[in-house]
DNA sequence: TCGCTCTTTGACATCGGTTCTCACCAGGCC
DNA sequence: GGCCTGGTGAGAACCGATGTCAAAGAGCGA
């Protein structure tokens, strides 16, 4: 966590839950899930961390399909892509040099600048298809 | 438009207000600029029509960063991506196969199954970098 | 053209995720 | 310990999107 910011049992708690999982969480997912391990934050103080945790580079942020943000704490801050469970949000971090420079090179092509991608992929893991075909 | 769907004239409105632009619209964006032009059509029936056309693969749909969902009528139906102006919304189709060899490759040899993906290029158009720099 | 039927419409209520407000709380520093 | 300032949290507000339901109208057969 950032060291301009003070440092409180709440962020604390946030930062801690993300760390213990390799899954994407919503902020929701979050609060209901610090709240039953008995350290109660407030919603608005996981959001306003989570939102502090981006906007540092610290976590990683996606949506899905209807439009909610789900967060993950990445091994490295460095440029990289997802590939996510749809069912369990259990993600793996990928490296697509050829996307990089295909993107790149696409958008210049059309004329336009500071391009910026988004590229995740999306699927249902291992674990979550055996439960499915078992339940 | 579908032929299972009643052709109304709220549904040719909005599909026309489609076929107008090649810039991807949000459903409020539409159901303004359907009022101003005097063809008044009710915001449900906006984000209903919209939510029948995208389910009827007649309009493609990509969120924004914070959530919120544009449309836009695409030349054509078969899978392919876009490079979208973030300022204006004007639309590029795009094709990336080696994208999606990259994707389905990737996602195979993590073990997860029924894998898509989700890539969109972002960036500033020739027009509105020129006005930006103007203003 | 006239009715009938059944889908569609639209004003409004509601929902769900997110952000704002503001009084109170508590780190960090002396 | 005391002060200052940023952080917290309960609840309100916000905003995009969806649900509700009575009224409107498209399509069809007569």
């Amino acid at each position: 966590m950032n060291q301009q910011l003070r440092m409180t049992k709440q962020r604390a708690a946030v930062a801690g839950a993300l760390d213990a999982t390799d899954e994407f969480r919503s902020a929701q997912q979050l609060h209901e899930q610090l709240r039953d391990r008995g350290d109660a934050v407030g919603l608005a103080t996981v959001y306003r961390t989570l939102q502090a945790l981006a906007a540092g580079g610290e976590v990683d942020v996606l949506r899905t399909d209807d439009g909610e943000a789900l967060y993950r704490r990445c091994a490295r801050t460095e440029h990289h892509h997802h590939l996510v469970c749809r069912s369990c949000g259990r993600a793996v971090e990928i490296d697509g040099p050829t996307v990089e420079s295909w993107a790149a090179s696409v958008g210049a092509s059309q004329g336009f600048t500071e391009i910026e991608h988004t590229v995740e992929l999306w699927g249902t893991c291992a674990d979550c298809r055996a439960s499915a075909t078992a339940g």
